[in-house]
DNA sequence: ACAGGCCTGGTTTTT
DNA sequence: CCAGGCCTGT
């Protein structure tokens, strides 16, 4: 058994795995194996060391790492201990799945709502700004997103509402945002992501009788991606880990991207101070890249002054070359990074699903979109909008919640008029302001209006108003409300109250389904268009996941399927199955690894970004950045810059990056400039010629080479709108030819045709079928280097660019 | 209630 | 340039 759990790992590999006692941190470099060896290390607790599971607590960032990791627990054990995140078995989550179920467990000490809700970003947008609107500030001035992100900050570093400093007008100001969205979210019954965090740590640091009860039961700790903790998750992990000391800490601080939500990689370093008998393990193996790749990496990284020394080697020999290019601006370079894909898949070198294309900022996607569309190459864009992030997703849950949280006003205010039901702003203000005079949720208002003084709504209530307390009442107190409002209300009231009486005797997915028919949401979702059908079978989703709760015990179904709503994003179910190349961020990159990488936009000021440039800690970020990108990629590293960018409207030269300076003295990194090519084969090469998107104007032709000198570019095009399904370049429109006719002529950076003894296989005016686009008229067609690109004009599909060998061109 | 015009601000993102 | 918020007018 000790053999199978052991087979196949590395010395250092064996020796994290194996290291039982005390603190072990890891060191482990991109690709070495981490997340085998934080799974091998969980079987090893429990069939050799015989470590009863539930005495076992593995912590993750994202719900798709946890994910990863049961199932290889599970494959390793063969399934024969039951991996769950139960009670009774391991604990295998994220830092947040957890705590929010230490807190449900915890409510009564806690001292919280034992149905919280959990509020996103949005939700507890609105919560602030109900404080400032409480506070009488003005929502211009006092930006809600940074009083959001100051609570933030505050909460990361552990800093309660009586405890903030403040040192500024602008803090004094934040101060008292947060005393009051504190006190809206106790009295809303939510809490917010940081909250999970800091609840739980607070309560373990103020009630030992808690803590040891946890202590006691986790004598094994294992914490990933320990760069990325921030000081709340910090602490949580070392009063857990107080009593045992077997924390086992896996970490890179050279991949630590996210300081700008909290994580400090020097969370790694203070391991080492707290626990000083700690063994440090380094993992510098690397079985992705191949060693030209690592050497980039490595000439990279090695400017960072706050780091472990490390070098990554890999035994995959040199591999192929890293190539650097050069593009004229964002358009060409997407042109490159479309033909250079195009070109790896006609020869079999890759396939679409290989290749990834990454880059500092999301609105870079919209060039590579625009190319890959225009030349009918699927795709996916990593990080588009999200399910659980879509209107009618969000408006059902709110539903849900209130029936589950009655005291949660923000739901409430969200789905009180949704679909309309006469009760407009001012009735809703109005509501809002009286129950809180009353010291009563609106809900607990409502049912006051509605005179149902037995209504749960009204005991159940946390208030922050005067009487703490609710009252025994006698009679509904006055309320202000017209007849026909009170009569809106009283209605919208009894519905609520019937489905808080049924909740309990329905599976969620009845509950919701009962909602959805019972408020009028279905029949005014489907509105007959198709957008209505889609947000209906989005629902309809919604209500299948929801199904997988009708097993859990009627009285937490509810609570679990909110729960996990609110904790679990579709980036986790991330579907890889199809054949596309990715688009996404280089932060969404991290953890995954390609065959291919494109490294977009390395110019100064794009990335590294331009608010980067001040500060030389965001500056070493940047080359973390960077670092993480680059180990992304297995065999094929291509690093690319343009000439000049349009950014914001405007397009300006941008010097190339720095981050090519650095990787380009190394040997096998080949820099092919599109400059380069044409010195080598002379501007006048070729005349003008309608494809796009790859040539170079001559030195002397720049001035003239205004965005207006080569006509309108995708000004009229919308983005698809999104679906469930990436998009796909089926259902795009053409554009037009993007250069103005007649303009100068240029050179084409791309390698010279093919001389002489090659025939075109298609010529102007020939009929050809495609699988995707139909029945086509062939406009042109020219030789490649290595094969021959075809200009097809489509009926109803507008005009496309081909390569012979990859698009399955027929001739008919 | 909603369309249309004006203004503003625009890294990175999970939970 | 372009998305999202806000205001105004129907």
């Amino acid at each position: 058994m000790q053999e199978d759990i052991l087979a196949g790992l590395n010395p250092a590999q064996r020796e994290a795995v194996t290291t039982v006692k005390g603190p072990v941190l890891v060191l482990a470099g991109p690709g070495s194996g981490k997340t085998r060896v934080l799974a091998h290390r969980v079987a090893y607790l429990l069939r050799v060391v015989g470590a009863p599971p539930r005495a076992v607590m593995a912590v993750t960032f994202t719900n798709k790492a946890a994910g990863e990791m049961k199932e290889r627990v599970g494959r390793l054990l063969g399934e024969s201990v039951p991996v769950s995140t139960g009670w009774k078995g391991l604990t295998i989550g994220t830092f947040h799945s957890i705590c929010a179920r230490i807190l449900r467990a915890e409510a009564g000490p806690a001292g919280l709502n034992p149905n919280y809700v959990i509020y996103d970003d949005g939700e507890q947008l609105m919560a602030i700004k109900q404080a400032l609107r409480d506070l009488k500030l003005d929502e211009k001035l006092y930006r809600p997103e940074a009083m959001r992100s100051a609570i933030s900050k505050a909460k990361n570093e552990l800093v309660k509402p009586e405890q903030f400093q403040a040192g500024t007008y602008f803090e004094e100001v934040a101060r008292r945002v947060y005393v009051r969205y504190t006190e809206i979210m106790s009295a809303n019954g939510a809490l917010d992501f940081d909250d999970l965090l800091t609840r739980t740590t607070w309560l373990l640091q103020e009630q030992p009788e808690v803590l040891h009860r946890y202590q006691d039961r986790y004598e094994f700790l294992l914490v990933d991606e320990f760069q990325d903790t921030n000081t709340a998750q910090f602490e949580l992990v070392r009063l857990l880990a107080g009593k045992t000391h077997n924390l086992f800490a896996v970490g890179d601080e050279d991949q630590s991207i996210y300081a700008f939500r909290g994580a400090d990689y020097r969370n790694v370093m203070r391991f080492r101070e707290d626990f000083p008998d700690s063994k440090v393990i380094l993992l510098e193996h690397n079985y992705r890249s191949t060693q030209t790749i690592l050497d980039a990496a490595n000439a990279i990284i090695a400017k960072n002054r706050h780091r472990t020394p490390k070098k990554l080697r890999t035994d995959r020999g040199q591999g192929l070359q890293v190539t650097v290019h050069e593009a004229y601006d964002e358009a060409d370079e997407a042109a490159f990074v479309v033909k250079a894909i195009q070109r790896l898949v006609s020869t079999r070198e890759a396939s679409l699903g290989d290749c990834a294309v990454m880059y500092r900022t999301n609105a870079q996607s919209r060039s590579l979109e625009d190319a890959l569309v225009a030349r009918g190459v699927p795709y996916r864009l990593v990080g588009g909008t999200r399910f659980y992030q879509r209107r009618e997703i969000k408006d059902a849950l709110a539903y849900l919640r209130l029936v589950h949280n009655p005291a949660d006003n923000i739901s409430l205010m969200r789905v009180i008029n949704v679909p309309a039901r006469s009760i407009g702003d001012k009735t809703v203000a109005a509501l809002a302001a009286w129950s809180a005079e009353q010291g009563v949720s609106m809900v607990g208002g409502l049912a006051l209006v509605a005179g149902d003084l037995t209504s749960p709504a009204l005991s159940e209530t946390e208030t922050f108003a005067a009487s703490a307390t609710s009252p025994q009442r006698a009679a509904p107190p006055q309320h202000p409300f017209a007849a026909a409002a009170q009569r809106s209300l009283t209605a919208f009231y009894r519905m609520l109250a019937k489905w808080i009486a049924a909740k309990d005797g329905l599976t969620v997915a009845a509950l919701l389904e009962r909602i959805t028919e019972e408020s009028g949401y279905a029949t005014w979702l489907r509105d007959g268009t198709e957008e209505g059908e889609d947000r209906w079978a989005n629902l309809q989703e919604l209500r299948s996941v929801a199904a997988h709760y009708d097993d859990f015990p009627p009285e937490l179904r509810l609570t679990a399927f909110l729960e996990e709503v609110a904790l679990v994003s579709d980036q986790d179910e991330l579907a890889e199955e199809s054949d596309r190349v990715t688009l996404l961020t280089i932060h969404t990159a991290k953890g995954l690894e390609f065959p291919v990488v494109f490294i977009v936009g390395l110019e100064e000021n794009i990335f590294p970004h331009s608010r980067s440039m001040e500060d030389p800690d965001q500056m070493e970020e940047e080359r973390r950045l960077m670092y993480v990108a680059i180990t992304r990629a297995k065999d094929r590293l291509y690093l690319i810059h343009a000439f000049r960018r349009m950014i914001y409207g405007r397009t300006e030269v941008y010097e190339a990056s720095r981050f090519l300076r650095d990787v380009k003295g190394l040997s096998g990194v080949s820099s092919a400039t599109s400059s380069g090519a044409r010195q080598s084969w002379g501007a006048e090469e070729r005349g003008g010629g309608a494809s796009g998107g790859d040539r170079w104007p001559r030195r002397d032709e720049e001035a003239a080479w205004t965005p207006s000198s080569h006509g309108t570019r995708r000004d009229t095009e919308s983005r698809a709108p999104f679906g469930k399904t990436p998009r796909t370049a089926a259902g795009s429109t053409a554009r037009g030819t993007p250069w103005s006719p007649g303009s100068i002529d240029r050179a084409k950076a791309d390698p010279p045709p093919a001389r002489g003894d090659r025939q075109p296989q298609f010529k102007p005016g020939d009929r050809v079928d495609h699988g995707l686009f139909g029945q086509g008229i062939v406009l042109k067609s020219e030789l490649t280097t290595d094969d021959e690109e075809v200009t097809v004009t489509f009926a109803g599909k507008g005009t496309k660019t081909l390569l012979a060998g990859f698009a399955k061109l027929r001739k008919v």
